[in-house]
DNA sequence: TCTTATACTTCAGAGTCCAAAGCTATGGAG
DNA sequence: CTCCATAGCTTTGGACTCTGAAGTATAAGA
């Protein structure tokens, strides 16, 4: 009963556990991020037009901001070309491809089980 | 320009792509999804409070709304025992351990890079 | 001049997240 | 008999996020 550490019996177990885990995770609990993530890695570079087209169920809004975020976090690069009309490419780095390769199970799974 | 599909050229490619993906991703989209599913399969079975002890930056009642989608989703089994004060412990289904499994090396990966 | 094309941004409304307080039930202390 | 403690939630009101629709910028072509 009298222990210096109050009380935060947290993640005192064999096997592992990531607790409160943030960073990359939470840039990926937001909704079309794991499929975003997948149709940009599955092709080597893609147009946001493009990136809708196989999306389409998200809003356009969702989509930008999705890939902001992701290119705050290191998962993608923007390429911007100053043509007339513009253009704009979208790839994965390599921490995004990472991302990519270690979902691309569970991605399997889920479209398995539909 | 005289096609008969009007114009939806998605998922045209060699490799593969999980397009409009929904069901248990979508469950899995949600904040603290990804990490609740690993801190049950950490374990056997766990009680709401622990449950709460390690996610301790979620609030109560978005781990309660994350535990009913899960449930919903057959991800994870609720026993309940009609004792005072009340007892309910959580555990992974079949289904829920199988995405445990294939989150966890996305899982290992964020942790390393934090 | 009007249309087309691309890649967004802005808007209002609907839905989601938060902390904190309340609820259910029972057994024990005062 | 009233109060407190315990466990597992639900409710509340305010802040943040997602949505579709509409608007922005630029220049070539009809």
């Amino acid at each position: 009963m009298a222990d210096t550490t109050a009380d935060a019996p947290v993640c005192d177990i064999d096997g592992m556990c990531y607790c409160p885990l943030t960073g990359v995770i939470d840039t990926l609990s937001r909704k079309y991020a794991m499929q975003l993530v997948s149709i940009i890695g599955a092709h080597d570079s893609l147009r946001f037009a493009e990136i809708e087209a196989h999306l389409s169920t998200a809003s356009t809004s969702t989509i930008s901001k999705r890939l902001d975020e992701f290119e705050d976090a290191g998962l993608i690069d923007r390429t911007q070309y100053n043509e007339i009309p513009p253009r704009v490419e979208y790839s994965l780095t390599d921490d995004g491809d990472e991302v990519r390769t270690r979902l691309e199970p569970l991605l399997e799974w889920a479209s398995a089980a539909e």
